[in-house]
DNA sequence: ATGAAAGCGCTAACAC
DNA sequence: GTGTTAGCGCTTTCAT
């Protein structure tokens, strides 16, 4: 396996300075054609290609964006993702992806490798440690759908109207037992409580009965299951569902078809994927891209800026599904 | 902003010199203790991290792998990616996503873009640029379900099996007429080839005649639905279709539904969301995670023994999911 | 238009 | 046990 060439053997091939080199490469300063001919022939023969983390270190900037999220296999995040990368690898960054798997001690020892790995920011949609394990990096980061700080950034889309939208859309099937299911409440992960506050407060305007489950929903398909077979039974007379994972709602949806009840189920995401599998599906849409476009432009005015207080929270609009027939 | 703590700073404050902090951050030589804690200690006051890209430098090692394909927002690539990443950290390495969304002239940027980066290693499972451009590399990559080559490691599931499994699903259900749809052939990937292939050769044993549309998928579900809906129109009579990606199915499972039509759909890929969505469409599974940590094993083999040799092909099995009633 | 030299933050000989 | 020194591959003053 022949050596990496380096900008060194560059230079002695084509009779020139490493100066000289570099500065073809970074296009700086005047360079007369020839030299730079001759520079850009020594390149291609050796098939040089510059060392990114020798210029990182010497410019303190590692064009590095660090992503921390639950998990790509989650439709959401996978889109998300998808869609942060996109618009950062235009950019000309680069994107370190972590996935937490809702583990606190996984999310804490990734934050830390992203420090030590220098990346110039962050944007972080997982939900386990404190905020103040973030405002020590003292870097730019803008969270999604997190908890309101002083210091940190906060992209998410309208969780509360997402409640009630899906609430309503459920009333007005003429359809008035209804029940919310949600995941476990979370310190710094405002939304879920937003969405359930939504529900409630639609269902107390029309003076119905309430009921939300927090679950602490397991990974695995059998027990998700098994909980929601449990929560059926409870209500036998159940006439709607608003479930806010879209996931979780296609298992309630497939439980209900086979029990032959006629119980209205709406979810909550939107992804392409699980339209593309459950159109009938009605749900609430969250903005993926626009809020990936809104999180990357905000992170990248932070680095720009040299992270003065911009910081703020943004709340994008969400828009009901409304499922085939 | 407080400038960021480096190793001098924490010798410094320790009253120590850098090269007995180093010794303790990497637990070498020997130290006392009383040094070891005042070290410590200057560590947490300072909250100092070490500097990875500079310590890559100095080593030669990044400890980076890059994972290239065409789009986590993809349930399949979304599901790989977690697995690849969740195995790569356990083990201490990091990793840089790239999306390519099968465009050609962005894998071939990605791939200088992480050569520049200096990752020890690569797992590409993108069908765009020639093998060649990866020869050139000379580093140690692993593709996913690519074209077999004499330098690169390829890991994949058993198409062959897969297309006859599924062709034989639909024959066991009674139904003869049935058609293959399939994405385009590229001359790198053949994993489409081979499927077909499956499927061909078992109409052919049966002596039922098969028909195989290999099409360019557009990327937007409205465009697909135009083009499946051609499809049906073409083939009045049909009793079965075996598509070889689960969301395109999904897509032709809802349109037969919609027009009442009784047609057997059997699916690929067999991930997590799909299958949580659409418990009733049978599909050929393919060994995700089986993959991930076999890519990941042979890759970090690679690396581990200076890029040796041990290039070669590993099929892994693939199941049926058999659709719930 | 080009080159020499210093240094980004770290580690590994090699001393003592 | 601990410190001194050189250097990983690059860029950038500051010369010329």
């Amino acid at each position: 396996m022949r050596e990496k060439a380096k900008l060194e053997d560059v230079a002695k091939l084509a009779g020139v300075s490493p100066t000289t080199v570099s500065r073809v490469l970074n296009n700086r300063g005047a360079i007369s054609n020839k030299t730079r001919q001759k520079v850009n022939a020594a390149i291609q023969e050796l098939n040089y290609h510059p060392n990114e983390i020798a210029r990182s270190l010497f410019i303190s900037k590692t064009n590095l964006i660090g992503l921390i999220f639950p998990t790509t296999a989650h439709p959401f995040y996978g889109e998300m993702v998808f869609h942060i990368e996109k618009i950062l690898s235009e950019k000309n960054y680069k994107v370190l992806i972590c996935n937490t798997m809702n583990q606190a001690q996984k999310e804490n020892s990734y934050l830390n490798m992203l420090l030590a790995n220098q990346v110039d920011g962050m944007i972080v949609g997982a939900h386990n440690i404190g905020i103040e394990f973030y405002q020590k990096a003292n870097l730019p980061i803008v969270a999604i759908d997190r908890k309101v700080s002083e210091t940190i950034t906060v992209v998410s889309s309208d969780n509360y109207s997402g409640g009630r939208l899906a609430t309503e859309e459920i009333l007005n099937q003429g359809r008035t037992k209804i029940i919310h299911i949600n995941s476990v409440r979370q310190e710094e992960a405002p939304s879920s409580y937003l969405r359930r506050q939504g529900y409630e407060d639609v269902m107390k305007e029309h003076g119905f009965p309430y009921k939300t489950y927090e679950l602490e929903l397991p990974f695995d398909t059998k027990g998700k299951k098994q909980i929601l077979s449990d929560i059926l039974n409870r209500h036998p007379d159940l006439e709607g569902m608003f479930v806010s994972d879209d996931l979780t709602a296609a298992l309630a949806l497939s439980m209900i078809r086979k029990q032959d009840k006629d119980i209205f189920v709406v979810g909550y995401d939107g992804t392409e994927a699980v339209t593309t599998c459950l159109p009938e599906l009605t749900t609430i849409v969250q903005p993926i891209k626009a809020m990936a476009q809104l999180a990357v432009d905000l992170l990248l005015k932070e680095i720009n800026s040299g992270f003065k207080d911009i910081q703020k929270n943004y709340i994008l609009p969400v828009t009901v599904r409304r499922g085939e027939k």
